[in-house]
RNA sequence: GGGCCGUUAGCUCAGUCGGUAGAGCACCGGAUUUUUAAUCCGGGGGUCGCAGGUUCGAUUCCUGCACGGCCCA
């Protein structure tokens, strides 16, 4: 089954062919590079005249007989390179070099380059190529270089396309991935530890979330892909551990929107003997160095709105925002009542009342907090792993980040009353048994286990990675910031 | 799940008030030793997303489906 190719691919791999039959191997083992583009153009005073050894894609040549232009890309950006006849050595004997290139040598064929570093007459700094070899033959048309790819749908199935294309993205994920460096070094300078727990878990929970499950045909039990971390860091709590924190790439089988992706990165640290508000400042640490950090400045742009991330952050407790919004204490309302307000605000009014009040809250609250506001004391009962305020009374010393209408941070100071913490769970679980899917199924007793063996006071916290990447790189859509983000399968 | 929009050459896009399609880049042949989207001459390349329907005839009109985008739930 051998489907049509376009004319090209099959012109390339006759080129290929050829290659061959001329003793060239079109697909080099190594070759060993002294400088990157970046370096010469920097460092051009002192490399003119100099030779150099280069390698990267080709992305652009002009051919002009007996002398050839082309750009070569490499990771730190692109550079221009000459072939002349009289001073680039052929790889093949009894054809002029210019003319090699022109007949094998094709845009997105990745060459390895050495030659002597000089200024073109119009001022272009370019690498006169002495000798050249070609380090892997492309079969495949690059796509055009004035307009890019533009296809969302190709952009995101083949993202490798779109890096080439577009280079604006693989600059994004490069710094998405400095981003992360930078906040894995802002914690271990803090004295957390960062430690893996299990992703396959026997038992999921620390969230409310349906699961992705699967099966262990070593322990012939099924296993779910975590939808947390949570509960196993607090066990590390428990083991001695007093500072712990991990990047954990978290599966909720749900659906995709601008904000949300099954697979998605929450980093959960834990500080023992910290409280709830230990855990703000450290995050307005965090928030404030991030934004210095890429932005360079306190301010930056999101999706056109000025973001100011200037300390201290704004704070506003959750019901007393909510009540302005609604008009009454929703906690207060009876049933009827409250789902009059859902309804009036379009709320399903048939949820329990703890999700139409979290509901409600978003919607009137979240989405309208654009600058960076902490959310302080949720209720109780939609809190189940944070321990109960040690004022207000039905509320949780908990709080939400809220920057560009969007739920970024969650931290609270963590339950360890065991007796506490069971009982919660067991209300969790006449929820479920009155069908909402999100509450976990079972129990986890080893957890309450560990629980009763005491943990000490901590303050926890989630922080919603691809959002805060979403915020600092200003990118309306989470799959812009995911390197390979699903789609349905093509058929 | 609902609404709107899209799917034409490898890529970016035109177009056909129904008579089986064009451009630019890319590709092939030729010319060209300072280009920067090089230029000039010549050429090849299409299941017009898929399947039905209407029609003498469908890429075009209609219906369904697939995939994608944006918005809403």
């Amino acid at each position: 089954m051998s489907e049509r190719q376009p004319e090209e691919y099959e012109v390339r791999k006759r080129k290929r062919e050829e290659l061959q039959n001329l003793g060239i191997e079109p697909y080099a083992y190594r070759f060993p590079v002294s400088h990157h583009s970046r370096e010469i153009k920097e460092q051009f005073e002192t490399l003119e005249g100099q030779a150099v050894r280069i390698a990267g894609r080709l992305i652009s040549k002009r051919v002009f007989g007996n002398l050839i232009f082309a750009h070569l890309r490499d990771e730190s950006g692109e550079i221009q390179i000459a072939f002349e006849k009289k001073t680039t050595a052929s790889p093949v004997p009894d054809m002029a070099s210019t003319k090699f290139v022109k007949k094998y040598v094709d845009l997105g064929d990745i060459l390895g380059v050495e030659g002597e570093v000089f200024k073109t007459k119009t001022g272009e700094i370019t690498v006169r190529v002495h000798q050249f070899v070609i380090l892997t033959k492309g079969l495949r048309t690059l796509p055009e270089k004035w307009h890019g790819l533009q296809d969302p749908e190709i952009r995101y199935r083949q993202r490798y396309l779109d890096m080439i294309a577009n280079p604006e993205v693989r600059e994004r994920l490069k710094q998405a991935s400095q981003i992360l460096q930078n906040i894995r070094q802002f914690f271990l300078d803090h004295g957390f530890h960062e430690i893996d727990t299990p992703i396959l878990q026997p038992i999921y929970g620390g969230a409310f979330a349906r699961p992705f499950e699967t099966f262990s045909h070593a322990l012939n039990t099924k296993l779910y892909l975590r939808i947390s971390d949570e509960l196993y860091l607090k066990r590390l709590l428990v083991g001695g551990f007093e500072r712990v924190f991990e990047f954990s790439r978290d599966f909720r089988n749900e659906g995709i929107d601008r904000l949300h992706y099954p697979e998605f990165t929450i980093l959960e640290a834990y500080a023992a003997y910290w409280d709830y508000m230990d855990m703000l400042d450290l995050v307005e640490e965090l928030l404030h160095t991030l934004a210095v950090r890429v932005w360079g400045s306190e301010k930056g742009t999101y999706r056109g709105q000025t973001l100011d991330f200037s300390r201290p952050f704004a704070r506003i407790d959750f019901i007393e925002s909510l009540t302005e919004k609604v008009g009454a204490n929703p906690l207060d309302l009876p049933d009827d009542d409250l789902r009059a307000v859902a309804q009036k605000h379009g709320v399903n009014p048939n949820h329990p009342r703890h999700k139409i009040i979290d509901k409600l809250f978003d919607q009137l609250v979240g989405e309208t907090l654009i600058q960076p506001t902490f959310v302080l004391d949720h209720p109780l009962l939609l809190s189940p792993l944070a321990k109960r305020h040690r004022e207000k009374p039905n509320r949780v010393e908990r709080y939400e980040l809220y920057v560009a209408g969007m739920e970024l941070v969650n931290a609270f100071s963590e339950l360890n009353d065991p007796v506490d913490q069971r009982q919660r769970f067991e209300e969790q679980l006449q929820l479920r048994a009155s069908g909402d899917l999100e509450v976990p199924l079972e129990i986890d007793e080893d957890f309450l286990t560990a629980l009763e063996y005491g943990m000490p006071p901590a303050g926890g916290i989630g922080i919603g990675i691809e959002r805060l990447l979403m915020i600092l790189l200003d990118q309306p859509n989470i799959r812009d910031v995911i390197p390979f983000p699903q789609l349905r399968p093509k058929s």
